[in-house]
DNA sequence: GACAACTTACGAATCGGTTCGTATGTTGTC
DNA sequence: GACAACATACGAACCGATTCGTAAGTTGTC
C-alpha cells in the first residue's frame, strides 16, 4: 500500500491546489496562478516546490529545462487528512459536531442541504 | 455583536478545550488535565494562557493568588471558524466536498449516519 | 522568622514555515 | 560570442508558535 498522507503547510497546499487543477505543471505556471491570489515572489514559489519534493509531496520531471512537478497525493486523499486532524484537534473526534458545524458556517442555500442529503444517503448505500 | 472568533492556535485550542469542558480554571487545573496526553511543563502551560490573555481568547481574574482563566469564546463559534478555514484553504469553499469527506474519514457506522441525516433534516427546517 | 511549596513574570532558545536576494547555469537571438 | 531572458540552487533573515529555565514574589507551617 501507498504511505499514509503527509500533512502540507498552508503554503504547500496552495501549490497543491494548482497542481490538482492544472496537472503537472512548472513553477512559472505555478506562480503565475498563485499570482492571481496573492502576490509573492517567483523562488518564494520555487523554493517550496523544492522542499516540497524532498517532502515526497511532488515529484519532479527534470528532463526539460524548466522542471515539471506533480503532485503524488490526491486531493480528496489530502483533504481527508486535514479534515481528520481537524476532527481530533478541535471536535475531540465528534464527526456529527463537525458536520453540524459545517452546515451552520453560512446559512446553507436549501439546493446545498438537498445535496448533501443524497450524498448521505449513498453513504447510506455503501455500508454493511 | 461581539467581534470575529480569533483562530486559535494547536496550543491555545488545547487550553481552550480545557476551559470549555472544566469552565473557569487555573494554570495548574489546564496544566494537570492536559498532562494526561502530552507531557509538557507548567511554565509553558502559563506563558501560552498569557499569551491568550493578550490575544483576547481569554480573560484573566487575578482575585486570588491562583488566577483563574476562562475562555472568551465559545467551543462552537471557534470550531466553525477552523472549519471555515480549511472550508477554504482545501475545498475551495465546496462545503458539499468537506462533508462528503468528512463521512468517509473512517467508514461512518450506520447509527451516525442516521444521526446526521436527522441533523440536515433539522437544518432544512431552519431554512426558508 | 526561616523554610518549603507554590505562584507569576519574563527572557531566550528552538523550530517549522515563509520569503527573498543573490549566485550560477542554460538557452536563444542578434 | 555577446547579450537578454529565464531557469535552478541555496543561504539567510524573519515570523509566529512553543518550550522552558530562572528570577522574584506570596503563602502557610514549624
Amino acid at each position: 500500500m501507498s504511505t499514509a498522507p503527509i500533512r502540507p503547510s498552508d503554503g504547500e497546499l496552495a501549490i497543491l491546489r494548482v497542481l490538482w487543477s492544472r496537472g503537472p505543471s512548472t513553477v512559472r505556471d505555478v506562480h503565475t496562478e498563485l499570482s492571481k491570489d496573492r502576490d509573492m515572489g517567483y523562488t518564494t514559489v520555487l523554493k517550496l516546490m523544492q522542499i516540497m519534493v524532498e517532502k515526497d509531496l511532488v515529484a519532479r520531471d527534470e528532463r526539460a529545462r524548466s522542471h515539471t512537478y506533480q503532485a503524488l497525493q490526491g486531493e480528496a486523499e489530502t483533504q481527508r487528512c486535514l479534515l481528520k486532524e481537524l476532527l481530533q484537534k478541535a471536535f475531540a473526534g465528534n464527526r456529527r459536531d463537525l458536520v453540524l458545524q459545517a452546515l451552520e458556517t453560512e446559512p446553507a442555500s436549501a439546493e446545498e442541504l438537498e445535496e448533501i442529503r443524497k450524498l448521505l444517503n449513498d453513504a447510506k448505500g455503501r455500508i454493511r
